[in-house]
DNA sequence: ATTATTATTTAGATACGTCTAAATAATTGT
DNA sequence: ACAATTATTTAGACGTATCTAAATAATAAT
């Protein structure tokens, strides 16, 4: 097996477009979607899908979409898992808030160094999730499943990542602030209470208590 | 004042390129000397000074050279804290060896984030010098003078980071081997038998015994 | 099924960064 | 001081990645 052939920063950026459009899967994508995503014009991914299939990191049919081909995958898993590995880095170790760290780690996915990342995986403790609770892909390519629920829907004993309100009134917000319960928190539910179905969960070492209606308006992302 | 005009790969590395020839004084060089240091042609080299000196960051005047502006200068010097702070990084943090860490903090100072260094600074605690001994300008751009002497020229009680050899015969390479020696080791001078000439060294957290003929055949680097 | 609409591709242009070959300026040797 | 040499610039070309405008294919509507 040859070492993965030279990727420009475009031709890296539209293979991890047409990755997330396929959502992972090999589905084929249109011209139109990639351009969207890319923020381009569809005559530009046309040039670069042509481009592209010749290197052999993707299948285009004109008119009919493209998809990633076996070795575009695995390009575009390394890409996804530099990205957060480096989201992980930036939020553990240089104090980044989980709403900071997309556009850096945008740039810093293209650093080409195995070593590095290998080492930054070891540094980091070899991190599952990402901050914002996404799954990051072994060396290898293979990735764990991730699923969203709110929090009054997963079972005791295991813990997710916060992503979300499905309530964002103020009132809603400034109950979370108060009770130090941020996005990209890692939340562990303790135990039910079955009279008022409120929650014991702790969230960063601290135990709190919340009622029902707040936790069936908290998404979690749980390892599946 | 405006935030630091947006400069491509190329031009921060022409940037990098002519302050170093320049010793990081504001010295003039000769388009042929960017040529060569870059690896590239003088015609292109005359191109692109000619843009570097459009955008305000180069004095230039055909024939005669290319200098760096004040304001070239604060990014040459922006970019060799980066260079030199991911080199620590790589370092100090991810078991890179000395030799090692050139190639990817070539790619890693390229990217663009003021948090990003401030809170790498911070994570590496201030560090005042890169593995190769180098100081590591502030974020204001200064920094320490550091000279290269030869450990017997040292005086007592100051540390310098151990960064050649005069002699690189295989004996004395074992020597230093067999001694814990390497490249890039912080070394403190603790004391000098005058009666033979030799020295007590420190090197991580080891103490050595030095004879005059091995400390007059390593450079060490130490700030001024 | 034919037309209208939308999606996609092609053709030709532009900016960037590079190159080679030729022209011109500066420097060196005698 | 003039010729020879070396350094530098100019002119024109190329590859990458993008764009606009026009042409063509696919899809939807009646």
């Amino acid at each position: 097996m040859f070492g993965t052939i030279f990727m420009t920063l475009s031709e890296e950026d539209y293979i991890k477009a047409i990755y997330h459009l396929g959502k992972g899967d090999n589905t084929t994508v249109s011209t139109n979607g990639v351009a969207e995503q890319m923020e381009t014009k569809p005559s530009s991914v046309t040039d670069m899908v042509k481009k592209l299939s010749e290197k052999g990191v993707v299948n285009y049919r004109p008119y009919k979409g493209v998809s990633l081909t076996e070795h575009g995958q695995k390009i575009a898993l390394s890409l996804v898992r530099k990205h957060r590995l480096w989201e992980v880095f930036l939020v553990e170790k240089l104090n980044f808030s989980w709403d900071e760290v997309h556009e850096v780690a945008e740039q810093l996915e293209h650093i080409k160094s195995e070593k590095l990342i290998d080492q930054l995986d070891k540094h980091l403790g070899f991190p599952e999730v990402d901050p914002h609770g996404d799954p990051i892909p072994s060396k290898k390519g293979e990735f764990k499943k991730t699923i969203k629920k709110l929090l009054n829907e997963v079972a005791i004993g295991t813990s997710g990542i916060c992503v979300g309100v499905k309530d964002s009134s103020p009132p809603f917000l400034k109950f979370l602030d108060k009770n130090k319960i941020a996005l990209g928190d890692t939340i562990l539910i303790l135990e039910k209470e079955e009279f008022d179905g409120s929650f014991y969960i702790q969230v960063k070492d601290i135990k709190i208590h919340i009622s029902n209606q707040i936790a069936s308006n908290l998404y979690l992302k749980i390892t599946a």
